[in-house]
DNA sequence: GTCTATAAGCCGATAGAC
DNA sequence: GTCTATCGGCTTATAGAC
């Protein structure tokens, strides 16, 4: 849909090809050995590749893990950030938020369970990502306390229910093995789950789940 | 209680004070970089000592992670291993389960999330602990089912479910900060978000609660 | 028990040919 | 674009003095 950025993307198509292959790979090393535990050798192998072939590709190790933490985090960030202004209920809009995540995150190219893993956000050169997932932390627990006022949610500690979120989000996707991960159904099985724990009145979850996936859908189509 | 291991523990006071302080250091700074991203010179500065100094009391950077890995699920697995085989209803048991590990994990004088994350236990030298955590997760899955045969959990996939647990088990306690760790009521709080979100019939809570907690207070006198 | 000195290996990244 | 060759730095672990 942009027209910007052709410098980049007009060098030939086998290289652009090495470079999706180079982000798959390394999600997948990233996610079973860690960032520090993976070396580039690995990367570059598993990418039918020379090692120092890696830094045509990209300027370092970090490189790789910026784009996958871009991926992981700038369309999460953004809507999250909508949500917390949209009007209706907090139920609702907490409901279209973890849809749209676990959605994001199971059918993204990439394995990225492991760029939220180590310390990796702690380290000085990913600064730029520690702060946009504190962004994002802080949006939920928006969300969370509205939902304490409208009195949609029960009265939980923001912060123990965003951590619990957060750790549902990751550790659903990871090691579910492929086919799982895709299986439809997905985000909604777990948007149920996490409101049956939070809302107010179970009863209600029908009618926030028919809110919760107009509202998705809306913003969705003016993203 | 034991009076077996003798001529590990008759070795100074100060030794032993001293691998103390290198198992707490190891695990605040495995949860801030990972394992890889953890230089043995970085324990041994935090704990006061020179780099080589460590070997001394540990073998290798691995026996340390052995030794939080054994205090992180030893006891878990044990007590889900007998809980699987304990009558009454399956609810009740995985809330005794959950408030269990919460507590232990929580109350634990190693920060003990770091040695969870990177692909350590993929790691051949972790296999052991890797089988050991299968095992658990394996526990954790019968439970879920027995959950719906008694009729006492909603239908939903074992293997998700279980790994949802999982998530919030780690996450809830990492990055929480002592204060909010320690504060009594916590493994209460997660296993009542999580029944909430698997229970049948959410009336049944109030009694689930109180069987589980007698539960847990019966097998816990007994360990 | 803790130290200094040091070995042996792996790491990320660069230089330059093709 | 990808290769070979290679560098400097950092890593875990050992040897041996005190």
């Amino acid at each position: 849909m942009t027209v910007v950025q052709k410098s980049k993307v007009t060098r030939g198509q086998k290289g652009e090809q090495t470079r999706e292959r180079i982000l798959v790979k390394s999600g997948e090393l990233f996610a079973a050995k860690g960032f520090f535990g993976t070396a580039t050798r690995d990367i570059a192998t598993a990418a039918g590749l020379q090692q120092p072939s890696l830094f045509f590709h990209f300027a370092s190790k970090q490189a790789i893990a910026d784009e996958l933490l871009a991926y992981s985090l700038s369309r999460p960030k953004t809507f999250a950030s909508r949500l917390v202004e949209e009007p209706g209920s907090a139920a609702a809009r907490l409901y279209a938020y973890i849809s749209f995540d676990t959605e994001h995150l199971a059918s993204s190219p990439y394995d990225l369970t492991g760029i939220h893993q180590d310390g990796l956000l702690s380290m000085p050169d990913f600064r730029k990502w520690k702060l946009a997932g504190d962004a994002l932390a802080q949006h939920i627990r928006t969300l969370i306390r509205q939902g304490h006022v409208d009195g949609s949610l029960l009265p939980l500690d923001p912060i123990l229910v965003q951590h619990m979120i957060s750790g549902i989000n990751l550790n659903t996707i990871r090691r579910v093995g492929d086919k799982q991960r895709r299986k439809s159904g997905l985000p909604e099985f777990v948007a149920d789950f996490i409101l049956r724990g939070l809302l107010s009145s179970p009863r209600s979850l029908p009618s926030v789940q028919i809110e919760g996936r107009e509202l998705l859908r809306l913003l969705k189509t003016d993203e």
